[in-house]
DNA sequence: CTAAATGCAAACATTTTGCATCAGA
DNA sequence: TCTGATGCAAAATGTTTGCATTTAG
């Protein structure tokens, strides 16, 4: 639930204007990536009118505070998706830009210690995209 | 060898202007993903002063062919690799942008191959990055 | 009250388009 | 020669910044 999230940010000395818990609200219940612009055309709808610049600043606060991450889908904008949804890949169409989720973890930990014993490089993350149609 | 490509660009109608060999010898040699602006930089050094514009048109151009890919490192601008180094991961630094390769992919048509039959999402390719430091 | 969040306009960075000119085969 | 390739200027996208104003707590 997002009211933990909010609870959270409170803690951390962010404050809760409607932009922000509507961000937080659109991209937990979309469930998929959406781009700065998704996000405004969605407010919109619910009858909030954010600036852009105010999404941008507000993903940035939430990328940094590890509540929302930015993916590359390769679309020529950010898409950002909540954390809160675990961790998974993708499956993104080509055709239609349209976005799957599916998780196929179980042997990524192995790999991942695996390139970091051979290579001494820190390995924080991992993005997997499968591309088809 | 880039010969060959040479080659099989004549076969399917492409010209060789210099710009283009010098992309493809680039693009081989460096054997890292390069962005439009690496390329002007380092085509510049050679004694080329392609406009952007030509280098944008003849990185799609060698897109489509299949020459060149497109990578995505959430760099905020385009990478691009030649297809001819094979098909391998990639490991992120997310201080400096530096980028190594890796191929670990003995699972990964499995993968595919699962994922295709649980979800009948014909899958063309895939990309796995690694991001740390 | 006061620091955080917002809006606006303008700047930036990257990529694309239209059109006239040039050059490889 | 003829079509593909190029250059230039301008535009289209996506994102960021500075600064004055508003607002949540």
């Amino acid at each position: 639930m997002i009211d933990e999230t909010l609870q959270t940010l409170k803690e951390q000395g962010y404050r809760i204007p409607k932009t922000r818990k509507a961000v937080l609200e659109t991209l937990a219940s979309v469930a998929k990536p959406l781009s700065a612009d998704d996000l405004i055309k969605r407010l919109t709808i619910k009858g909030l009118h954010p600036n852009k610049t105010t999404i941008y600043r507000e993903l940035d606060s939430l990328c940094v505070g590890g509540f929302v991450k930015e993916i590359q889908l390769g679309f020529g904008r950010r898409m950002y998706e909540v954390t809160s949804l675990g961790h998974h890949h993708h499956l993104v169409c080509t055709g239609c830009e349209k976005v799957e989720d599916v998780s196929i973890d179980k042997d990524m930990d192995r790999y991942e210690k695996n390139i970091s014993k051979k290579t001494s490089f820190k390995i924080s993350s991992h993005s997997l995209e499968f591309f088809g149609l």
